[in-house]
DNA sequence: CGACCTGTTGAAATATATCAAACATGGTGG
DNA sequence: CCACCATGTTTGATATATTTCAACAGGTCG
């Protein structure tokens, strides 16, 4: 079902292409020039076409990637053919950076992206050598975790609205301190892409995009664009305030 | 609902009580004496009474706290009642370690339990002056991802008897990395309990319960024993293999 | 144009939730 | 010691949210 597996094409990456992507997230964000620099020197770029495999599941960990541009999902095959998204990733996202011998997930590209790629023990020895790295590493991680264990709270207990409400204003939010502010979300994803990150069917998220139509709280703009038109009934919903009836 | 609220008591604590509890897991695993009678001096100790509260869900992040002894849930309430475990937590393991300036969640006690309490910025300056703290609370966050990573997997994917397969299996291992191994798994929780990690309702946890019971797949001993007969049919279910029919 | 992919919508099937009742268990106090 | 109560468990009947299966519409691309 994957399309696109071959591995991408590789080129050298400058420490401004590091800093321009990663400027206000990701591994990058508070490190001195110098260090950028000298990560980048061992870094390498690639450009990456929507649906194309960054790592598969499985493969040695080698290497680690930051997420310089587009967006990217992790996902997770079970043996009889179920997928699973761990979560989706956007621009300055550290990806495949693990202590075990072997990614425990694949990771692709949404649309188009780019990434650099670095070897694991490269990112080990410079850690070693600027232990603000390490710091900067267990930041990104506690973050990760506490977006995780929020995904967790909206699959253990959330309806599908519920689920969709609360990925929506997620989005939009990672996407405003990305630099994009404004109530259009750019989300290069399938119903199926979404369902498999909210634990729904296609056919549910799609339903409950209808839904949120239909009431007037979101706008869909070409295959990619969705308005966030009333972020206060979806907050509503993405909170968890209520078990019943959707008032109108 | 929650029948205690109060604060436990609290005492000094020595380095070996540290050590003893938290040998082969959490965060002194790996620390030297010297580090850890450094850690003990600032810490203090206390006994919990089963549903004891350890901290509350927006309560001030204060403090840290090293669960030495028993087992712990940590849940999430919603506006509207609902309430989601976010995980278990047995001796060993840190608890309230996070970047926000209130915990997201409150943990409780499951069982009898003891914790060790550090103030916050004891643990900050200790990590200022001993870097290789740093890395282990990088190593355990890690931990704390992937193992949260696979949580968000079974809820987002699985049944209710492959989720509850799931977590029998991951528990005794968790037991038996603590040093006691065998078959019969020590579980101070109730239906409810379980079915607030694992995304069900305590009848449906029920019901998988006897329905593994039947098949001669467990067997229960008293309130809290539960003795895996039959770990290959359940790691079968776990690992997600088949969607249909359960075979005999 | 026709094949293909994504999205939408409908009708039926189903896993789980909900509601309800009985049953066990352990503690407590008479 | 036993009656009693609170708490947790099991099981049943019913309801319901979501899945599954299916058909169709709109693009895109070779």
């Amino acid at each position: 079902m994957q399309s696109v597996r071959e591995r991408p094409a590789l080129g050298r990456v400058s420490a401004d292409c590091l800093v321009c992507a990663a400027r206000l997230v990701g591994l990058c964000a508070p490190l001195d020039p110098p260090l950028l620099e000298l990560l980048a020197s061992d870094a390498q770029r690639s450009s990456l076409l929507p649906r194309q495999a960054i790592f598969l599941q499985g493969d040695p960990a080698r290497h680690v990637f930051i997420l310089s541009a587009g967006a990217a999902r992790l996902t997770r095959l079970l043996p009889d053919g179920r997928r699973a998204a761990v979560g989706f990733r956007l621009a300055g996202d550290l990806l495949g950076f693990t202590p075990l011998p072997e990614y425990p997930f694949g990771a692709e590209a949404l649309g188009p992206a780019s990434v650099c790629r670095l070897e694991r023990h490269s990112l080990d020895s410079l850690i070693a050598r600027h232990p603000v790295i390490e710091r900067r590493l267990l930041d990104l991680c506690m973050d990760e975790l506490a977006s995780t264990q929020e995904q967790l709270l909206a699959l253990g207990r959330f309806t599908a609205e519920e689920r969709v409400a609360a990925f929506l204003l997620t989005a939009l939010s990672a996407q405003a301190r990305r630099g994009r502010a404004g109530a259009i979300l750019d989300l290069p994803a399938t119903r199926g892409d979404l369902g498999e990150l909210l634990g729904l069917t296609l056919e549910t998220v799609s339903r409950v995009f209808s839904a949120f139509r239909r009431r007037g709280w979101i706008r869909l703009h070409g295959s990619t664009g969705v308005e966030i038109r009333d972020a206060a009934a979806l907050g509503c919903l993405a909170r968890g305030e209520e078990r019943a009836g959707t008032a109108a």
